[in-house]
DNA sequence: TATACATATTGAATATTAATCATATGATAG
DNA sequence: CTATCATATGATTAATATTCAATATGTATA
């Protein structure tokens, strides 16, 4: 299959552990011990899902001793939030039932 | 693997095959078989990617006859699709290298 | 209604992705 | 410099998605 920087960009957001470390990322900057903990999830599963933010570059990192804290790239994500949102509501209410 | 509207939504767009077939409705509507001679590729790919973009409905159909002739929803498409452009020009650029 | 054409669906093979385990690297305190 | 904590990487396995071939359905027309 075709790989493009539009379906790297895209592929990217569509995993909901990488959404997931985005939402809690909003309220600001995270090491990746502390994400383990909000988001109850493996140190390795979300050390492999923050290289792949990062490779987009949806968020940025700083070094801080040996934790490295990770922040959002808000200029692109958080509009293409609001517009994904608004489809959402709008359109894929009932989109979990498969058809 | 955990399946919300959010990640439906984005794996849609993250498919080479789909985002083609968007670009090409770009200039208005097409019917299947025109798709198919457009973008080269078997009928019944093309209509499972329309499928596809349908439940989240990013396109809509209109019958005419035996002919589906099928047109963007542009009302998310387009901005959505200029945010990823504006993005990726200035943060993806290289981001087929995979590191 | 029989035939042709347009499109959709199903199922199987293959490719891709995700999570996890094991392990490696990096930083700091002592 | 070594022990410890924080994080990253690589390999494997399991789940998912993609494509294609075969086939079904739907529409129109002779």
């Amino acid at each position: 299959m075709i790989e493009t920087p539009y379906t790297i960009f895209f592929r990217t957001l569509g995993n909901q552990t990488r959404l997931a470390i985005i939402y809690t990322l909003k309220s600001g900057e995270k090491n990746v011990t502390e994400l383990t903990k909000v988001l109850k999830l493996k140190q390795t599963t979300i050390s492999h899902n923050l290289r792949r933010l990062l490779r987009c570059q949806f968020i940025k990192i700083r070094q801080d001793g040996p934790f490295r804290y990770y922040s959002l790239n808000k200029e692109t994500i958080e509009p293409i939030l609001k517009l994904t949102d608004k489809h959402v509501n709008k359109y894929c209410k009932n989109l979990c039932k498969k058809k």
